[in-house]
DNA sequence: ATGTCTTTGTGAACGCGTGCACAAAGATGG
DNA sequence: CCATCTTTGTGCACGCGTTCACAAAGACAT
């Protein structure tokens, strides 16, 4: 199943820093995009401009995954596709199943992002009977009775946990215990599971409630309005005694 | 985590650093979820743990905000519910809009987690003619021509685009005319905005890239741990600077 | 070949975030 | 009131990530 992994590009293959991966997905989209329109090669500068990054960042990125770059030239833009796509793993097929078909399931399942590069929706799986047979996205929904062996037969090693958060911690031990070892969560809850297991979770309301902070505060410059430009104004840190406008600094009782 | 944004001094709003601000509404959950079951103390330990945190990176998030808690009995939970609700700005009601009511977009709408907190869909906007009117989560659709009606009517702050990639620059752009300052960004897109607004992308395809990276790094490990007596894995001749043989099928946007 | 020009790749400095470890603060018991 | 125990709040050191700035590398023109 899983072909030669023994990968070493000449450089550091380890060890790539947690950010730059991070990054990595978005340098791909940018670079797919000029694909498509047959742009041969792309600067440091105007890639890192249209992934919206520092291109030193870009630079350094690129560095870790070897020299594929040419001084007074660029990058070349199918031989990058190629490399960052090997990289992240994205030349084989990973099937994926998602649990719990509500709203949210269904919509990842019509998502075309999954299908489009090296994901495959292997199955839908959800707790409800009355769901059971019925097709979601063109799949037919299977109930969670055979999680285990639809794991199995599968080779299943990602799962998309889209229950109610009551749900979610039991779906995930039993999706770990079956052998699946990342998962991406959507439920609002924090996942515990073993070593070797990875996890990221996406959630709605965190992002939203980070949002109202920064609007809050933003908000609250406006209201003090005092004719400064916010950008440059860097209030040295102080201790005890400081007009901090609003908020007042309630010391508990 | 993921959030793209253009550069800014990665500035602490008074004082509050940007990690501990992403760590609060998890805090908050815990802390609620405490309250509900009526704890009436807790201590940073316990805390911790429950967040899925370091207990030392804990207190120190919340020596930010203030001392509220006591030696030697921990925090009160009531209070530091209320403490961080305000810290976020969650006191305060925010209305919010979604646009595009595709599959995700409905699912937002549908999802409880908004109007759990301080949230409240207060409109839901699509470009397409025949949705208009047709009720989403109990909510009429209503058209794009109106968005900048909808957004000033109802002090809209808070964007939610759900539309495709090609038309999420423009709708944000429309938005951030209007008046919103802070943008919730589903589509796979590097949004640009002006100085001053806030921008959080939350891109699924990215978080399966990065899933699958670790993926493929863990079943390396596990090949070259379980013994090298297979010959699949000789090294390639890598002649010339072709990579190695298989062919990577390079994927669409 | 030689010089000029462009762009990469990276050394080094800096700042942020994390976690340890401990002193200070307060509760509790005698 | 004093001793002891618990838990907070934080000084400090370390490591990661970001950014600057520049030498090296190659393309290109003459």
């Amino acid at each position: 199943m899983a072909t030669g992994r023994t990968h070493r590009p000449a450089t550091r293959s380890r060890g790539i820093p947690e950010a730059t991966v991070a990054r990595l997905p978005l340098y791909l989209r940018a670079l797919t995009a000029l694909s498509e329109r047959s742009v041969p090669t792309v600067s440091s500068e105007e890639l890192a401009a249209a992934a919206g990054v520092n291109s030193a960042k870009l630079r350094k990125d690129f560095s870790y995954l070897g020299s594929y770059g040419t001084r007074g030239v660029g990058y070349d833009v199918e031989y990058l596709v190629y490399q960052i796509s090997r990289e992240l793993g994205l030349t084989q097929d990973w099937p994926v199943v998602i649990v719990g078909i509500g709203n949210l399931g269904a919509a990842l399942a019509n998502y075309g992002g999954f299908a489009s590069r090296g994901f495959r929706v292997a199955a839908l799986i959800d707790a409800d009977p009355a769901m059971a047979g019925k097709p979601v996205a063109g799949i037919p929904v299977q109930h969670t009775d055979d999680l285990e062996k639809i794991i199995d037969e599968n080779g299943v090693s990602i799962g998309v946990i889209a229950t109610p958060a009551g749900a979610a911690q039991q779906v995930c031990d039993r999706l770990v215990a079956a052998g699946v070892t990342s998962i991406l969560n959507f439920a609002p809850t924090v996942l515990s599971v073993p070593d070797g297991v990875d996890v990221r979770k996406v959630d709605l309301s965190i992002e939203l409630q980070i949002l109202a902070f920064h609007e809050q505060r933003k908000a609250g410059e406006e209201a003090e309005a005092a004719g400064e430009s916010e950008a440059v104004i860097q209030t040295p840190k102080e201790s005890g005694k400081g007009p901090d406008g609003d908020v007042p600094a309630v010391m508990p009782a």
